[in-house]
DNA sequence: ATTAAAAGTTAGACAAATCTAACTTTATTT
DNA sequence: AAATAAAGTTAGATTTGTCTAACTTTTAAT
């Protein structure tokens, strides 16, 4: 069975899009920055999971998960989206919340405890920040959702979730009563500042490209 | 913050009934066995657990909980038995499937994720051992509830609780269909190996001595 | 092509929680 | 009271995950 820690460091290599194969592998020092450790830590650790078929690297070599490796991560993510759907549909939290309470609620160890919140949840298919919950068997339904930065202008698009699920961005969302669902249209581009106009429900507001980089949508035909 | 280990020492310490005062401490080498660590481990813990305040005890002398201890520990009990509760009424477990898993989430460290888990639940009074959750303050409504153990022969009982939550004695009160909430009367007893006679809605059925003692019950006026 | 900067590695140390083995104190027998 | 057993303590070792500080390799800049 593996430690908390481990279970952090498998999770993160896989938002960090390490699986074999891929292209953009990141650096172990990214990794240290993200985990708050050090990067001689983050040797360490890379050498146990290593050993135990988690990870595969060479010394000044390339970074990848294994197979295994990458599909406990998966299930740690499904963990985590799963309680925090659970505490927002369920315990009525706000989305801003949750992130923290499902950092520590993906360890818990139990397959069957897992099943059953799905079945309680009535089989959800994405968390309250609009990201998919992969199966049982590990499997994310193939999304079509691109980033509301690389949207055309003057398109209708609808927000279907968030990239970076931090409160401080979460309750901005909250302030400008934009939810998951929201139709909206991005209508100008500001050089100047690169910063943008978007329409949504009648009103026009005023966003940085950091905001609109920051959203999911798919466009809506 | 404490560690979960520390929490387990703090835990078991209550459930042993080392608060201040109370006369029936118990011994360190009892902890150990219960805890299933060496007698030398629990020593190096109390040590530190004196340190913050948390036990009182001296070289060879008495074990007791501090207020501070035991506050800290009825609010680990109140954690296991809300989870407890929450995933036999909401997951519908099984009850002798939930306790392992309480064992971890008892140490999820969120004061509001308790209070919405106990709204959520409409504000147990007990958990499905029948065993009494704490308040947010930290007080037990108090109990009338004696062991079927000390009851009278020919008494009218209400089943409220198990002592032990074990799923071999679980399983066993489920074979027997004997529930919380079931009247029975102890209507004979077997001198020859301390063997009892109950009765349960029209039937008789014969158990042992350990048997009777590990059901709470109140008398039925 | 050198040099400088960044990234990655190694050795040695530390705190937490545990252990074994030896020792001391207290309790129980005879 | 002396002997034996049980309980409790201590010292020193181990494992996990981290650190610092020094070192090596790779990448970027001049
Ligand atoms: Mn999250
Ligand atoms: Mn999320
Ligand atoms: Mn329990
Ligand atoms: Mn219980």
């Amino acid at each position: 069975m593996l430690s908390q820690t481990e279970e952090n460091y498998l999770k993160h290599l896989l938002h960090f899009g390490m699986q074999e194969g891929n292209a953009k592998g990141i650096s172990s020092r990214q990794l240290a920055d993200k985990l708050e450790v050090k990067a001689s830590s983050v040797n360490d650790m890379l050498k146990k999971l290593k050993e135990k078929n988690l990870v595969q690297f060479e010394p000044y070599g390339k970074l990848f998960l294994t197979t295994e490796g990458e599909q406990k991560a998966v299930q740690i993510i499904r963990k985590h989206r799963l309680w925090e759907t659970f505490l927002v549909n369920k315990l009525k939290f706000n989305w801003a919340d949750v992130h923290e309470i499902a950092e520590q609620l993906e360890h818990i160890q139990s397959a069957h405890l897992m099943d059953k919140l799905d079945e309680f949840l009535d089989f959800p298919t994405v968390d309250p920040h609009g990201d998919p919950i992969p199966t049982r068997e590990g499997l994310f339904k193939d999304d079509q959702r691109i980033s509301l930065g690389d949207v055309e202008l003057n398109t209708l698009v609808k927000i279907v979730g968030v990239k970076e699920d931090s409160p401080s961005f979460l309750n901005y969302l909250d302030k400008l009563k934009i939810q998951i669902g929201a139709i909206i249209e991005l209508s100008a581009k500001e050089e100047f500042d690169e910063s943008y106009q978007i329409k949504h429900e009648e009103k026009t507001l005023h966003v940085s490209q950091k905001f609109i980089e920051n959203l999911w949508v798919i466009p809506t035909s």
